[in-house]
DNA sequence: AACTGTTAGTTCAAAGTTGTACTACACTCA
DNA sequence: TGAGTGTAGTACAACTTTGAACTAACAGTT
């Protein structure tokens, strides 16, 4: 081992190159898509989808911001402006933690679940259209395994917060 | 056929639902690595990249915007607030286009240049270190293949500008 | 040449995102 | 009990993205 700091990189091949192009480029324009389909037929953007989606999960429609933040991979700082402007629509409603005085609970009204039960049919058949149903199920679970394994490598492997479970 | 428009969507298994949703977070998890490691090593932007990148294939190294737009799946309004960044960072320039007086063509710098061969390596590592070296080959051409057909159905197979060969 | 429809690119204002700084509270350990 | 350290969430200001409106130019028609 050297301390040399102008160590050659390994490049990637042809082949490489054109898959990781192909992921970025494909990647890119499926969410866009599924992003204006979504905001067209339900007015929400895939953000707000994916709060909605984990707070429904919960026994109580409740998480704490934090536990929100870490679940759908946002900033603290997005999912403040996030979770004010769905406050601001009715569709969350922030509460203060009685466990621990910082926290904030943020939890699901009965509009934003009747929001997220029209929404999800429309979001679930774009997703098919432009995902699932493209590939054989093969690919699909493939893609699913390897993305996975990105995730497991990027976090560290962590994905439970205490007390709640939560999608892994 | 019928015209009712409440059909039943056809919901996603379970283990469709775990694949999708290790997609979304895997890929957002990753893009946001890579974004930030290019940021920091190099003070580029992953937009910004591309765009060097693209314009690095080129015999002239220059792209009208639209190809350009069209390349690296950007909305045109977008691409003109980066290319002016660009320009007044001196990666890029932009020149009118003769055969098209409508036209705008944007041509790497030197400088550009030397910014991109400086930042390639360290970009390809992080990609390997998180993508590329995290997966098996053939998972990560299984992935490729994936995404390349998720493309396909979305830009109806285009992947060509007259005139330009670009990647596809 | 004038008319129509289309394409290229920019501009504008509104909305979203980012990172840092800040306040408040909690935890630990002397 | 109080000093120091860490965590939760928000506020702020700078920056980026979005979509619609706009100008200019091409292409085809009559």
């Amino acid at each position: 081992m050297t301390t040399d700091t102008s160590t050659t990189v390994e490049w990637l091949t042809e082949e490489q190159q054109t898959h990781w192009r192909a992921f970025r480029g494909g990647a890119a324009r499926l969410f866009a898509a599924l992003e204006h389909e979504l905001e067209r037929d339900t007015g929400l953007s895939t953000h707000e989808y994916e709060v909605l989606v984990r707070l429904s999960e919960t026994p109580d429609r409740t998480l704490r911001m934090a536990q929100l933040a870490d679940n759908i991979a946002h900033s603290r700082s997005r999912l403040t402006h996030t979770i004010r402007r769905m406050e601001e629509q009715g569709l969350v409603v922030r509460l203060p933690c009685v466990e621990d005085a910082r926290g904030v609970n943020a939890t699901m009204t009965d509009k934003g679940w009747e929001v997220l039960v029209a929404a999800a049919p429309k979001h679930v058949q774009s997703v098919r259209d432009h995902l699932v149903d493209v590939l054989t199920e093969e690919q699909f679970a493939a893609l699913g395994e390897a993305m996975e394994a990105v995730r497991v490598h990027l976090t560290g492997g962590a994905c439970h917060v205490e007390g709640v479970a939560s999608e892994c």
